[in-house]
DNA sequence: CCTTACATGTAGTGAATGCTACATGGCACG
DNA sequence: CGTGCCATGTAGCATTCACTACATGTAAGG
Protein backbone atom coordinates (compact mmCIF):
# COMPACT_ATOMS: atom_id res chain seq x y z
CA UNK A 1 0.00 0.00 0.00
CA UNK A 2 2.06 2.84 -0.89
CA UNK A 3 -0.90 5.60 -1.20
CA UNK A 4 -2.74 6.21 2.36
CA UNK A 5 -6.07 7.19 0.52
CA UNK A 6 -6.14 7.35 -2.79
CA UNK A 7 -7.04 3.79 -4.19
CA UNK A 8 -6.85 4.47 -7.85
CA UNK A 9 -3.38 2.89 -8.87
CA UNK A 10 -2.85 6.00 -11.49
CA UNK A 11 0.69 5.58 -12.37
CA UNK A 12 2.08 8.57 -13.15
CA UNK A 13 -1.04 10.93 -13.26
CA UNK A 14 -2.36 11.59 -15.96
CA UNK A 15 -0.53 14.60 -16.67
CA UNK A 16 2.07 14.72 -19.87
CA UNK A 17 0.86 11.61 -21.85
CA UNK A 18 3.23 12.84 -24.33
CA UNK A 19 7.07 12.37 -25.22
CA UNK A 20 7.25 9.23 -22.70
CA UNK A 21 6.90 5.62 -23.89
CA UNK A 22 3.86 5.44 -22.17
CA UNK A 23 2.04 8.41 -24.28
CA UNK A 24 3.30 6.23 -27.00
CA UNK A 25 1.80 3.15 -26.46
CA UNK A 26 -1.65 4.85 -25.46
CA UNK A 27 -1.35 6.31 -28.71
CA UNK A 28 -0.85 2.98 -30.52
CA UNK A 29 -3.55 1.51 -28.51
CA UNK A 30 -5.87 3.92 -29.11
CA UNK A 31 -5.23 4.07 -33.30
CA UNK A 32 -5.65 -0.10 -33.35
CA UNK A 33 -9.02 0.59 -31.11
CA UNK A 34 -10.00 3.28 -33.13
CA UNK A 35 -10.29 1.07 -36.35
CA UNK A 36 -12.19 -1.96 -34.38
CA UNK A 37 -14.51 1.03 -33.24
CA UNK A 38 -15.18 2.00 -36.80
CA UNK A 39 -15.96 -1.64 -37.83
CA UNK A 40 -18.14 -2.63 -35.19
CA UNK A 41 -19.71 -0.14 -33.33
CA UNK A 42 -20.35 1.01 -29.83
CA UNK A 43 -21.99 -2.23 -28.96
CA UNK A 44 -19.55 -4.45 -30.21
CA UNK A 45 -16.88 -2.67 -28.47
CA UNK A 46 -16.48 -4.13 -25.58
CA UNK A 47 -13.25 -4.36 -24.07
CA UNK A 48 -12.14 -7.49 -24.48
CA UNK A 49 -12.87 -7.07 -28.33
CA UNK A 50 -10.93 -3.49 -27.89
CA UNK A 51 -8.48 -5.35 -26.41
CA UNK A 52 -8.01 -7.81 -29.08
CA UNK A 53 -8.32 -5.53 -32.28
CA UNK A 54 -5.22 -3.52 -30.54
CA UNK A 55 -3.11 -6.90 -29.05
CA UNK A 56 -3.62 -6.48 -25.61
CA UNK A 57 -6.11 -7.81 -23.12
CA UNK A 58 -8.79 -5.73 -21.19
CA UNK A 59 -6.66 -5.65 -17.71
CA UNK A 60 -4.05 -3.68 -20.06
CA UNK A 61 -6.42 -1.23 -21.39
CA UNK A 62 -8.33 -0.64 -17.74
CA UNK A 63 -4.17 -0.02 -16.37
CA UNK A 64 -3.60 2.65 -19.49
CA UNK A 65 -6.85 4.15 -19.46
CA UNK A 66 -8.61 3.41 -15.72
CA UNK A 67 -12.01 2.84 -16.86
CA UNK A 68 -14.23 2.03 -19.37
CA UNK A 69 -15.78 5.46 -19.53
CA UNK A 70 -12.43 7.56 -19.57
CA UNK A 71 -11.37 5.35 -22.46
CA UNK A 72 -14.11 5.74 -24.67
CA UNK A 73 -14.09 9.56 -23.78
CA UNK A 74 -10.58 9.57 -25.07
CA UNK A 75 -11.58 7.03 -28.27
CA UNK A 76 -14.38 9.17 -29.58
CA UNK A 77 -12.29 12.29 -29.25
CA UNK A 78 -9.76 10.26 -31.22
CA UNK A 79 -12.10 9.03 -33.78
CA UNK A 80 -13.55 12.30 -34.37
CA UNK A 81 -9.82 13.81 -34.87
CA UNK A 82 -9.41 11.10 -37.61
CA UNK A 83 -12.60 12.43 -39.01
CA UNK A 84 -11.16 15.54 -39.30
CA UNK A 85 -7.81 14.33 -41.23
CA UNK A 86 -10.16 12.65 -43.19
CA UNK A 87 -12.16 15.67 -44.17
CA UNK A 88 -9.35 18.40 -44.52
CA UNK A 89 -8.72 16.85 -47.75
CA UNK A 90 -11.68 17.94 -49.69
CA UNK A 91 -10.38 21.66 -48.08
CA UNK A 92 -9.96 24.77 -49.54
CA UNK A 93 -12.37 27.59 -50.40
CA UNK A 94 -16.38 27.77 -49.24
CA UNK A 95 -18.99 26.50 -50.93
CA UNK A 96 -22.77 27.53 -51.49
CA UNK A 97 -25.55 25.66 -49.64
CA UNK A 98 -26.53 23.02 -51.93
CA UNK A 99 -22.69 21.95 -53.20
CA UNK A 100 -21.83 21.52 -50.00
CA UNK A 101 -24.47 19.21 -49.01
CA UNK A 102 -24.18 17.05 -52.03
CA UNK A 103 -20.73 16.87 -51.61
CA UNK A 104 -21.04 15.39 -47.86
CA UNK A 105 -24.17 13.32 -49.08
CA UNK A 106 -21.71 11.59 -51.14
CA UNK A 107 -19.02 11.21 -49.29
CA UNK A 108 -21.29 9.72 -46.63
CA UNK A 109 -21.50 6.51 -49.35
CA UNK A 110 -18.18 5.94 -49.12
CA UNK A 111 -16.47 3.33 -47.15
CA UNK A 112 -14.20 5.14 -45.56
CA UNK A 113 -17.00 7.59 -44.29
CA UNK A 114 -19.49 5.19 -43.77
CA UNK A 115 -18.65 4.10 -40.21
CA UNK A 116 -17.82 7.78 -38.53
CA UNK A 117 -22.07 8.07 -39.52
CA UNK A 118 -23.07 5.05 -38.54
CA UNK A 119 -20.75 5.51 -35.07
CA UNK A 120 -22.09 9.30 -34.75
CA UNK A 121 -25.83 7.83 -35.42
CA UNK A 122 -25.06 5.53 -32.30
CA UNK A 123 -23.74 8.16 -30.09
CA UNK A 124 -26.69 10.09 -30.60
CA UNK A 125 -29.00 7.73 -29.77
CA UNK A 126 -27.00 7.23 -25.97
CA UNK A 127 -26.50 10.91 -25.71
CA UNK A 128 -30.26 11.35 -26.12
CA UNK A 129 -30.53 8.79 -23.37
CA UNK A 130 -28.17 11.04 -21.24
CA UNK A 131 -25.79 8.04 -20.88
CA UNK A 132 -22.49 9.54 -20.14
CA UNK A 133 -19.53 9.68 -21.42
CA UNK A 134 -21.35 9.41 -24.64
CA UNK A 135 -23.91 12.22 -24.09
CA UNK A 136 -20.76 14.94 -23.33
CA UNK A 137 -18.55 13.71 -26.35
CA UNK A 138 -21.50 13.54 -29.15
CA UNK A 139 -22.18 17.10 -27.93
CA UNK A 140 -18.10 18.32 -28.82
CA UNK A 141 -17.92 16.35 -31.67
CA UNK A 142 -21.39 17.94 -32.95
CA UNK A 143 -20.32 21.24 -32.20
CA UNK A 144 -17.02 20.76 -33.92
CA UNK A 145 -18.98 19.43 -37.17
CA UNK A 146 -21.14 22.52 -37.15
CA UNK A 147 -17.80 24.46 -37.03
CA UNK A 148 -16.67 22.96 -39.83
CA UNK A 149 -19.54 23.27 -41.95
CA UNK A 150 -19.74 26.68 -40.96
CA UNK A 151 -16.20 27.51 -42.02
CA UNK A 152 -16.67 26.04 -45.91
CA UNK A 153 -20.35 27.54 -45.96
CA UNK A 154 -20.12 30.45 -48.65
CA UNK A 155 -23.26 32.65 -46.81
CA UNK A 156 -23.53 35.36 -45.04
CA UNK A 157 -22.38 35.87 -41.53
CA UNK A 158 -25.65 35.66 -40.25
CA UNK A 159 -27.20 33.40 -41.68
CA UNK A 160 -24.02 30.84 -41.91
CA UNK A 161 -24.47 28.80 -38.30
CA UNK A 162 -27.82 28.28 -38.96
CA UNK A 163 -27.38 27.09 -42.81
CA UNK A 164 -24.31 24.90 -41.31
CA UNK A 165 -26.98 23.34 -38.74
CA UNK A 166 -29.44 22.89 -40.81
CA UNK A 167 -27.20 21.37 -43.35
CA UNK A 168 -26.15 18.97 -40.08
CA UNK A 169 -29.25 18.26 -39.35
CA UNK A 170 -29.92 17.24 -43.09
CA UNK A 171 -27.05 15.35 -43.77
CA UNK A 172 -28.15 13.28 -40.57
CA UNK A 173 -31.29 12.59 -41.41
CA UNK A 174 -31.05 11.93 -44.44
CA UNK A 175 -28.30 9.28 -43.60
CA UNK A 176 -30.89 7.83 -40.99
CA UNK A 177 -33.23 7.11 -44.01
CA UNK A 178 -30.58 5.32 -45.34
CA UNK A 179 -29.58 3.35 -41.77
CA UNK A 180 -33.52 2.29 -41.85
CA UNK A 181 -33.31 1.09 -45.36
CA UNK A 182 -35.21 4.04 -46.89
CA UNK A 183 -32.22 4.55 -49.56
CA UNK A 184 -34.06 5.37 -52.76
CA UNK A 185 -36.42 7.63 -50.38
CA UNK A 186 -33.35 9.49 -49.00
CA UNK A 187 -32.14 9.53 -52.40
CA UNK A 188 -34.79 11.47 -53.62
CA UNK A 189 -35.38 13.87 -51.20
CA UNK A 190 -31.33 14.69 -51.69
CA UNK A 191 -32.62 15.54 -55.38
CA UNK A 192 -34.87 19.04 -54.02
CA UNK A 193 -32.87 19.18 -50.36
CA UNK A 194 -30.71 21.41 -52.07
CA UNK A 195 -33.11 24.10 -52.99
CA UNK A 196 -33.39 27.78 -52.01
CA UNK A 197 -30.34 27.96 -49.35
CA UNK B 1 -42.27 -34.88 -25.48
CA UNK B 2 -45.42 -34.34 -27.80
CA UNK B 3 -43.20 -32.68 -30.79
CA UNK B 4 -41.20 -35.49 -32.76
CA UNK B 5 -39.37 -33.16 -34.41
CA UNK B 6 -40.27 -29.43 -33.83
CA UNK B 7 -38.81 -28.45 -30.23
CA UNK B 8 -40.30 -24.82 -30.03
CA UNK B 9 -43.58 -25.43 -27.56
CA UNK B 10 -45.15 -22.83 -29.33
CA UNK B 11 -48.32 -23.36 -27.44
CA UNK B 12 -51.42 -22.79 -29.49
CA UNK B 13 -49.86 -21.37 -32.85
CA UNK B 14 -49.21 -18.29 -33.94
CA UNK B 15 -52.24 -17.81 -35.76
CA UNK B 16 -55.97 -16.03 -34.54
CA UNK B 17 -54.27 -14.20 -30.99
CA UNK B 18 -57.15 -12.66 -31.28
CA UNK B 19 -60.38 -13.39 -29.49
CA UNK B 20 -59.24 -16.23 -27.02
CA UNK B 21 -58.07 -15.29 -23.21
CA UNK B 22 -54.20 -15.69 -24.77
CA UNK B 23 -54.68 -12.96 -27.21
CA UNK B 24 -55.88 -10.33 -25.06
CA UNK B 25 -53.18 -11.04 -22.08
CA UNK B 26 -50.64 -10.74 -24.62
CA UNK B 27 -52.24 -7.28 -25.84
CA UNK B 28 -52.19 -5.92 -21.84
CA UNK B 29 -48.30 -7.48 -21.69
CA UNK B 30 -47.71 -5.26 -24.89
CA UNK B 31 -49.26 -2.34 -23.77
CA UNK B 32 -47.63 -2.70 -20.37
CA UNK B 33 -44.07 -3.48 -21.80
CA UNK B 34 -44.58 -0.27 -24.24
CA UNK B 35 -44.67 2.35 -21.55
CA UNK B 36 -41.74 0.88 -20.14
CA UNK B 37 -39.81 0.94 -24.01
CA UNK B 38 -40.87 4.33 -23.99
CA UNK B 39 -39.17 5.52 -20.89
CA UNK B 40 -36.67 3.16 -21.13
CA UNK B 41 -35.11 2.60 -24.23
CA UNK B 42 -34.09 0.03 -26.26
CA UNK B 43 -31.39 -1.01 -24.24
CA UNK B 44 -33.18 -0.27 -20.48
CA UNK B 45 -35.11 -3.08 -21.55
CA UNK B 46 -34.00 -6.57 -21.31
CA UNK B 47 -36.54 -9.07 -20.46
CA UNK B 48 -36.66 -8.99 -17.15
CA UNK B 49 -37.40 -5.15 -16.86
CA UNK B 50 -40.25 -5.42 -19.34
CA UNK B 51 -41.81 -7.99 -17.64
CA UNK B 52 -41.58 -6.16 -14.14
CA UNK B 53 -43.17 -3.81 -16.11
CA UNK B 54 -45.78 -6.00 -17.37
CA UNK B 55 -46.31 -7.01 -13.20
CA UNK B 56 -44.65 -10.28 -14.81
CA UNK B 57 -41.68 -12.99 -15.20
CA UNK B 58 -39.32 -12.62 -18.17
CA UNK B 59 -40.35 -16.66 -18.01
CA UNK B 60 -43.57 -15.54 -18.99
CA UNK B 61 -42.54 -13.43 -21.28
CA UNK B 62 -40.62 -16.08 -23.54
CA UNK B 63 -44.11 -18.08 -22.79
CA UNK B 64 -45.96 -15.53 -24.55
CA UNK B 65 -44.17 -14.51 -27.31
CA UNK B 66 -41.35 -17.26 -27.68
CA UNK B 67 -38.34 -15.35 -27.88
CA UNK B 68 -36.87 -11.78 -27.31
CA UNK B 69 -36.14 -11.42 -30.94
CA UNK B 70 -40.25 -12.03 -31.34
CA UNK B 71 -41.22 -9.98 -28.38
CA UNK B 72 -39.86 -7.11 -29.57
CA UNK B 73 -40.65 -6.89 -33.52
CA UNK B 74 -44.30 -7.25 -31.85
CA UNK B 75 -43.39 -4.33 -29.04
CA UNK B 76 -42.06 -1.97 -31.89
CA UNK B 77 -45.01 -2.81 -33.84
CA UNK B 78 -47.12 -1.71 -31.22
CA UNK B 79 -45.68 1.27 -30.04
CA UNK B 80 -45.65 2.25 -33.82
CA UNK B 81 -49.47 2.29 -33.91
CA UNK B 82 -49.85 4.36 -31.14
CA UNK B 83 -47.82 6.92 -32.30
CA UNK B 84 -49.49 6.79 -35.04
CA UNK B 85 -52.90 7.31 -32.84
CA UNK B 86 -51.28 9.87 -31.21
CA UNK B 87 -50.46 11.63 -34.13
CA UNK B 88 -53.80 11.05 -35.96
CA UNK B 89 -55.22 13.83 -33.26
CA UNK B 90 -53.49 16.68 -35.68
CA UNK B 91 -55.40 14.82 -38.86
CA UNK B 92 -57.36 16.80 -41.41
CA UNK B 93 -56.32 18.24 -44.61
CA UNK B 94 -52.92 19.28 -46.13
CA UNK B 95 -50.79 21.83 -45.60
CA UNK B 96 -47.89 23.20 -46.88
CA UNK B 97 -44.16 21.51 -45.91
CA UNK B 98 -42.74 24.20 -44.03
CA UNK B 99 -46.14 24.82 -41.89
CA UNK B 100 -46.08 20.76 -41.44
CA UNK B 101 -42.56 20.58 -40.43
CA UNK B 102 -42.38 23.29 -38.08
CA UNK B 103 -45.63 21.46 -36.48
CA UNK B 104 -44.21 18.35 -36.30
CA UNK B 105 -40.88 19.91 -34.73
CA UNK B 106 -42.82 21.57 -32.41
CA UNK B 107 -44.14 18.21 -31.06
CA UNK B 108 -40.89 16.84 -30.90
CA UNK B 109 -40.58 19.12 -28.24
CA UNK B 110 -43.51 17.67 -26.32
CA UNK B 111 -42.94 15.18 -23.68
CA UNK B 112 -45.36 12.41 -25.03
CA UNK B 113 -43.88 12.89 -28.68
CA UNK B 114 -40.20 13.02 -27.63
CA UNK B 115 -40.04 9.04 -26.53
CA UNK B 116 -40.79 7.84 -29.72
CA UNK B 117 -38.43 9.88 -31.17
CA UNK B 118 -35.55 8.91 -28.96
CA UNK B 119 -36.91 5.20 -29.59
CA UNK B 120 -36.03 5.73 -33.59
CA UNK B 121 -32.93 7.06 -33.36
CA UNK B 122 -32.16 4.00 -31.34
CA UNK B 123 -33.32 1.77 -33.74
CA UNK B 124 -31.92 3.46 -36.45
CA UNK B 125 -28.94 2.70 -34.84
CA UNK B 126 -29.23 -0.48 -34.82
CA UNK B 127 -30.49 -0.77 -38.26
CA UNK B 128 -27.40 1.07 -39.15
CA UNK B 129 -25.29 -2.20 -38.04
CA UNK B 130 -27.57 -4.33 -39.53
CA UNK B 131 -28.49 -5.57 -36.16
CA UNK B 132 -32.31 -7.55 -36.96
CA UNK B 133 -35.19 -7.37 -35.92
CA UNK B 134 -34.36 -4.03 -35.66
CA UNK B 135 -33.65 -3.69 -39.30
CA UNK B 136 -36.75 -4.82 -40.59
CA UNK B 137 -39.25 -2.84 -37.60
CA UNK B 138 -37.43 0.31 -37.93
CA UNK B 139 -37.62 0.08 -42.34
CA UNK B 140 -41.47 -0.34 -41.89
CA UNK B 141 -42.21 2.13 -39.44
CA UNK B 142 -39.94 4.50 -41.17
CA UNK B 143 -41.74 3.80 -44.26
CA UNK B 144 -45.08 4.44 -42.51
CA UNK B 145 -43.77 7.77 -41.35
CA UNK B 146 -43.02 9.32 -44.33
CA UNK B 147 -46.63 7.69 -46.14
CA UNK B 148 -47.83 9.60 -42.78
CA UNK B 149 -46.32 12.66 -43.92
CA UNK B 150 -46.62 12.29 -47.93
CA UNK B 151 -50.43 12.10 -46.90
CA UNK B 152 -50.50 15.12 -44.98
CA UNK B 153 -48.42 17.39 -47.46
CA UNK B 154 -50.08 20.03 -49.69
CA UNK B 155 -47.89 19.82 -53.01
CA UNK B 156 -47.90 18.28 -56.27
CA UNK B 157 -48.18 14.51 -56.37
CA UNK B 158 -44.45 14.46 -58.61
CA UNK B 159 -42.72 16.41 -55.31
CA UNK B 160 -44.51 14.76 -52.49
CA UNK B 161 -42.44 12.01 -51.55
CA UNK B 162 -39.49 13.69 -52.29
CA UNK B 163 -40.34 16.06 -50.15
CA UNK B 164 -42.29 13.91 -47.13
CA UNK B 165 -38.91 12.22 -47.38
CA UNK B 166 -36.87 15.54 -46.85
CA UNK B 167 -39.41 16.45 -44.62
CA UNK B 168 -39.24 13.75 -42.58
CA UNK B 169 -34.82 13.56 -42.63
CA UNK B 170 -34.94 17.50 -41.86
CA UNK B 171 -36.95 16.36 -38.61
CA UNK B 172 -35.04 13.57 -37.61
CA UNK B 173 -31.50 15.08 -38.09
CA UNK B 174 -32.98 18.42 -36.28
CA UNK B 175 -34.07 15.88 -33.55
CA UNK B 176 -30.74 14.43 -33.55
CA UNK B 177 -28.73 17.85 -33.06
CA UNK B 178 -31.08 18.16 -30.15
CA UNK B 179 -30.43 14.62 -28.66
CA UNK B 180 -26.72 16.04 -28.85
CA UNK B 181 -26.98 19.00 -26.61
CA UNK B 182 -26.94 21.28 -30.12
CA UNK B 183 -30.45 22.38 -28.96
CA UNK B 184 -29.77 25.97 -29.65
CA UNK B 185 -28.20 25.22 -33.09
CA UNK B 186 -30.93 23.45 -33.88
CA UNK B 187 -33.28 25.66 -33.05
CA UNK B 188 -32.03 28.21 -35.85
CA UNK B 189 -32.11 25.92 -38.56
CA UNK B 190 -35.73 25.70 -38.13
CA UNK B 191 -36.12 28.89 -38.67
CA UNK B 192 -34.82 28.56 -41.80
CA UNK B 193 -35.79 25.34 -42.49
CA UNK B 194 -38.85 25.92 -44.15
CA UNK B 195 -37.68 28.22 -46.73
CA UNK B 196 -38.74 27.47 -50.13
CA UNK B 197 -40.13 24.31 -50.36
C1' DC C 1 23.70 -6.21 -6.15
C1' DC C 2 19.54 -4.90 -4.33
C1' DT C 3 15.51 -2.38 -4.16
C1' DT C 4 11.69 -0.29 -6.30
C1' DA C 5 8.43 0.75 -9.65
C1' DC C 6 6.49 -0.41 -13.95
C1' DA C 7 4.36 -3.66 -17.28
C1' DT C 8 2.00 -7.64 -17.98
C1' DG C 9 -0.20 -12.48 -17.30
C1' DT C 10 -3.59 -15.49 -14.96
C1' DA C 11 -7.41 -16.09 -12.74
C1' DG C 12 -11.41 -14.75 -10.60
C1' DT C 13 -15.67 -11.94 -8.91
C1' DG C 14 -20.23 -10.34 -8.88
C1' DA C 15 -23.76 -8.73 -11.69
C1' DA C 16 -26.72 -9.08 -15.65
C1' DT C 17 -28.54 -11.38 -19.73
C1' DG C 18 -31.48 -14.59 -22.60
C1' DC C 19 -33.32 -18.73 -22.01
C1' DT C 20 -34.49 -23.61 -20.01
C1' DA C 21 -35.90 -27.51 -16.79
C1' DC C 22 -38.95 -28.96 -13.83
C1' DA C 23 -42.72 -28.82 -10.76
C1' DT C 24 -47.41 -27.62 -9.75
C1' DG C 25 -51.93 -25.32 -9.11
C1' DG C 26 -56.23 -25.06 -11.30
C1' DC C 27 -59.71 -25.30 -14.78
C1' DA C 28 -62.27 -27.72 -18.57
C1' DC C 29 -63.95 -31.67 -20.44
C1' DG C 30 -64.90 -36.51 -20.72
C1' DC D 1 -64.29 -37.99 -10.55
C1' DG D 2 -60.43 -38.32 -13.05
C1' DT D 3 -57.08 -36.58 -16.58
C1' DG D 4 -54.79 -33.71 -19.27
C1' DC D 5 -53.53 -29.22 -20.69
C1' DC D 6 -52.79 -24.24 -19.73
C1' DA D 7 -50.56 -20.87 -16.93
C1' DT D 8 -47.32 -19.78 -13.75
C1' DG D 9 -43.50 -20.13 -10.05
C1' DT D 10 -38.73 -21.36 -8.70
C1' DA D 11 -34.38 -22.28 -9.73
C1' DG D 12 -30.80 -22.62 -12.52
C1' DC D 13 -27.42 -22.43 -16.61
C1' DA D 14 -24.04 -20.64 -19.75
C1' DT D 15 -22.28 -16.54 -21.24
C1' DT D 16 -20.77 -11.95 -21.15
C1' DC D 17 -19.48 -7.75 -18.95
C1' DA D 18 -16.44 -4.34 -16.42
C1' DC D 19 -13.22 -4.65 -13.20
C1' DT D 20 -9.84 -6.58 -9.45
C1' DA D 21 -6.34 -9.44 -6.78
C1' DC D 22 -2.22 -11.26 -6.96
C1' DA D 23 1.97 -12.84 -8.80
C1' DT D 24 5.92 -12.08 -11.58
C1' DG D 25 9.32 -10.71 -15.08
C1' DT D 26 12.21 -6.85 -16.17
C1' DA D 27 14.73 -2.76 -16.10
C1' DA D 28 16.58 1.42 -13.84
C1' DG D 29 18.82 3.72 -9.89
C1' DG D 30 21.22 3.73 -5.68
Amino acid sequence: MRTTTASRPQPRAATRDDGSSRGQRRAALLAAMADHLLVHGLEGSPLRALAAAAGTSDRMLIYYFTDRSALMTELLDFTASRLATLLADGNGERRPYSDLLSWLWSMTQTPAFRPYMLLFVALAAAAGRGEEPYRTAAGRIAQAFIDWVAARLDASEEVRRAQAALLLATLDGLFLLDCVGCDAEAEIAMTIAGDRH
